[in-house]
DNA sequence: AGCGTTACAGCAAGCGCTTTCTATCCAAGA
DNA sequence: TCTTGGATAGAAAGCGCTTGCTGTAACGCT
């Protein structure tokens, strides 16, 4: 029924052993003896089975991309980087390689059986993407999945996501917490002195770095914190219109709003605007990623950008060998300050 | 080095082959036997070899999801609905399927590609999003290799996508037509007769049906077009902000701006700001599909709702064989009209 | 001319699993 | 008690490919 190598190599009149090198291309074959085969493959339409040849060679052309969530472009952003650097060429048969996300939708367990899965398919390399969950049980679980995948060959990658020691994983890692302290810096340095801030998820470690850096520039400046003027809620729209209610709500003298991420800032100008309040004059808001909705805010969002794209594709070269790890298998990706019109000084 | 499934038969005292059945559980093995497999398995932490399992069965656990731009919502909210319901249970081996999910870029032969990598994994169901290629050869190729593919066992659906006749492919199509006419009816009916139209890119068939739509909803009520108000564009932001300068150079008394979706649209808001015009007062804009973030544009995007997340879930459970497909094998899926703030009745 | 090389091509042994067919055991029916 | 048959378990034959090793012919050298 289905095409084999073996009928290839009837065709073009050789052995399957020389079919199979003039498709991996790793092994001299006179130009004759190819071009007979490839005629023979063109003929048969044959198309190679995955399978058998992954279990053959004992490695797969798999390259898995793992995101918290798809629909975010946060991610998407990042995913379309990675992949476009993994189709290209680079590993043995022209590096035809499959780069495939996965979404977890932030669930550890959904994570873990990714990986899992990953495994079992003996995937080539694996690309992590995001915050990491913090709880202890999971980053425990996350380790030794890891370890043991990259202990079986497995390029491991971080992009955006902060170090796995000792499982052999290499990291790109955004720098959170002096991009948050930066933007807070802004904020104060135009005046602002009671400040909002909306976080993320509790266990996520974006979420824990990007406050810290909001808390050392409070600090830096002499500002007390007041526990009110911090809630925490998930990385969307809807959450930061919730919370930003709640923040008014507990202390209407407020002149800043720090959020979480660019979705979140996007709801708290929507909350904002329905209390009644100016941006910025009443209230200035200040989000992070810069993704490409937030140029459109009106006003346009005053942000931290994070070059996605940029990150992404290293990872991407990273996962397919083709491009030298960073000294120490770890690097720290900056963010840049972007002032835009919904930070501003405050009013009298 | 690596523990195989005769690993685990030596520790459980069984075959290989009991321990493969307990695996797949489909084929009665005695309670007291599973347990000693299962623990085993445990006890050796055993992962099953994908490779080795599907040249065996001559089936595999890969299902792929392809789309035009993993970066664009429109695309990730299918994605992760698809990606949502093949997770799920309804395959051999508890229906631990891995749901993946391939950027084309848009680009034809990277489209092609991607389906030849998948043929070559034998994977189970192929889901494609999104509008498809016009151009003929294309067309042909992507046809016979669909058709192929089904013939291979693959269940193929299309989402979001015209049907492709004696593929073997289902189809949940949107209603890019009607929803098109719907929109610029609405438009109409505020009194609207000048209307720009920026349409995405020419070969694409998501482009001409909302173009059609449009032109049926201009020619219903007599107004005549002229063929300054349509100019083509890509799917995105920057576009609709050239597109619109265009549009208003070649024409400056257009009350109204159509976009081919929601981010075209809000390039053209901001290039409309830009130019001094108030939305909706001097132009109405209004957009498509509906995204998250239309309803924070200022004022809020009147646009079509498309079921993206409904149509994303039905396709993904269709190609897991958990859902009758729709009769006929086609389905068309309609948008709802979401009257916002941007359009409104024309000055003057 | 004789010999070591080099350049290809083929043989055959798996890779780790699934599955058909067969063997075994035990309870139930005659 | 002997047969029957259901319920499990095992043996073994592949699934389609890769690759180490083994030819073998043609080439270059002394």
């Amino acid at each position: 029924m289905t095409v084999t190598l073996a009928d290839v190599a009837a065709r073009a009149q050789v052995s399957p052993a020389t079919v199979s090198r003039v498709l991996n291309g790793n092994y001299p074959v006179a130009a004759s003896t190819r071009e007979r085969v490839l005629r023979a493959v063109d003929e048969l339409d044959y198309v190679l089975n995955g399978p058998a040849s992954s279990l053959a060679a004992a490695t797969s052309d798999l390259v898995g991309i793992l995101v918290n969530d798809i629909a975010d472009p946060f991610f998407g952003i990042m995913a379309g980087a990675i992949q476009s650097e993994i189709g290209g060429p680079g590993g043995r048969a022209g590096g035809e390689r499959l780069g495939v996300v996965c979404n977890t939708g932030g669930s550890p367990e959904r994570e873990l059986t990714y990986l899992t899965l990953l495994q079992r398919q003996r995937a080539a390399a694996v690309v992590l993407t995001g915050g990491a969950t913090e709880a202890a049980p999971h980053q425990a679980a996350m380790s030794a999945k890891l370890r043991k995948l990259a202990d079986a060959g497995t390029r491991i990658v971080l992009c955006g996501r902060p170090p796995a020691p000792e499982t052999g994983a290499f990291a790109l890692t955004f720098d959170n917490r002096g991009g948050g302290r930066e933007l807070t810096e802004h904020l104060i340095g135009l005046g602002h002195r009671r400040l909002g801030y909306i976080a993320g998820p509790e266990e996520r470690t974006t979420t824990r770095h990007r406050l810290e850096g909001h808390r050392a520039a409070l600090a830096a400046h002499g500002i007390e914190e007041d526990p009110r003027w911090t809630v925490h809620g998930r990385y969307d729209r809807r959450s930061g219109y919730e919370a930003t209610l709640e923040l008014l709500r507990r202390d209407p003298s407020l002149t800043a709003v720090v959020a979480a991420n660019d979705s979140v800032a996007l709801g708290a100008c929507a909350a904002l605007r329905d209390s009644g309040l100016r941006i910025p004059d009443d209230v200035s808001v200040a989000g992070f990623d810069d993704l490409p909705f937030s140029i459109d805010a009106v006003p346009a969002l005053t942000t931290v950008r994070l070059p996605l794209a940029e990150a992404g594709a290293r990872a991407g070269r990273i996962a397919m060998g083709r491009e030298e790890p960073p000294p120490g298998g770890i690097a720290t990706v900056r963010g840049e300050l972007m002032v835009r019109g919904s930070s501003g000084v405050p009013r009298g």
